[in-house]
DNA sequence: ACACCATGAATTGCGTACAAAATACGCAGA
DNA sequence: TCTGCGTATTTTGTACGCAATTCATGGTGT
């Protein structure tokens, strides 16, 4: 990995967790010439990760208007929680790799700011929680393909709940997240990765359906 | 579509198919300077163009050294394979379109192309149709999401075969193809898009296999 | 008062010059 | 002859100026 790739792979993480973590809301503008300035690059390599975000339908560019953070809904996006249900199921199934106890530790992280989070909600806590229990989960997988479907499909679907959250009830929401990562915790312990893939499966068409899309 | 997205659009699809149909065998270094002038523009918009096909796995860019197509075998490959499978067999499951009158007749024209190609095999002609018949059967899915996931992947392994062909009867394949599309035709005029998916699902299995990657 | 046009400001797209990096090659020395 | 170093060459990466495009705004005519 060269000085320059890095520097992308931030850039490009960056930008991608401030539009799914809703620092930057659908519709916002991004100015080419602002994030060079706080990058401390010019606007070539900006442009890069641009591109690549729209290539990823996170903004979207126009000449003469600008690049423009993209709207989300569960009405557009239904056709994609259905491929992601599916390839969350299809994880456990294929190529699965050994569950090591750094893997249980790691979980057991994640359980333990969860319940910190039940005691004091908190949405952005929450998203990014949810981020990593789903960077976790695809890193159980040695399937570098699916891997790298999943997560593109995952940031692309990732704001809608956190859209929809002021319709929601925070506590309820969190609650339902704290068991759905311990039933998904006791799957991991008996080392059956089929049955994290079908939990997994569940909990998003569960999700899906709260936010509406029946 | 405005115009500079339209270019770019063809830029791509271009280098794409002559990376995937060996006109750019593995190894082969791709000059911006040259791209630029072939395509009548300056370097900026062939850099985006290569950037893509570098997020795409198609290419790989050093600085100082070039830009080179990569390598595609079948090891490496198995994984994407295995997704492959699974995501044609998902595509007769997930959201099917009706089946149209024009549908069979796209499929008819490339039946009859494919019985031309029997009668006088030619390798380069044969990639070129295989690429027709899965652009036809992205087509028949309506889940954006899985079409733009199939096609990702589907670029990604299609130089396999073609590489491996030295090694395989050329006539013996384009019989199994003949076969093949002839069975989708027929499930097709059914009207059975699940009957589809299996039977796409099956020849890529068949194929895997044949490929040496057990 | 309202509609319409022109003009200016802001933004992305492109072209080009230069910097950074890697390789190829020649030459000197052992 | 072989090894090692330095330099020239080639290539990608970056910065910046300018062209193209869009929208807002104000002015003008009816």
């Amino acid at each position: 990995m060269t000085e320059a790739s890095e520097r992308f792979a931030r850039m490009h993480a960056a930008l991608r967790d401030r539009i799914c973590l809703l620092d930057y809301t659908p519709g916002t503008r991004l100015s080419e010439a602002e994030l060079a300035t706080e990058f401390k690059t010019s606007r070539t390599p900006v442009r890069r990760v641009l591109a690549r975000l729209e290539d990823e339908g996170l903004v979207q560019t126009r000449h003469g208007i600008g690049t423009i953070v993209t709207d989300a809904n569960i009405r557009t996006m239904a056709q994609t929680y259905e491929l992601r249900m599916e390839l969350a199921q299809l994880a456990g199934q294929l190529s699965p790799r050994p569950v090591r106890p750094a893997d249980l530790q790691r979980l057991d992280a994640l359980c333990r700011q969860t319940e910190a989070l039940v005691i004091r909600p908190d949405p952005r806590a929450f998203a990014v929680l949810n981020m990593h229990l789903h960077q976790f989960l695809t890193s159980l997988t040695s399937n570098a393909a699916l891997c790298q479907v999943s997560d593109r499909l995952y940031y692309q679907t990732a704001r809608i709940w956190l859209l929809a959250i002021p319709d929601l009830d925070l506590l309820s929401e969190v609650q339902i997240f704290a068991a759905e990562i311990w039933q998904i915790h006791t799957a991991l312990s008996t080392g059956d990765l089929r049955a994290v893939g079908l939990l997994r499966r569940a909990h998003i068409s569960m999700s899906f359906k709260r936010l509406g899309g029946f």
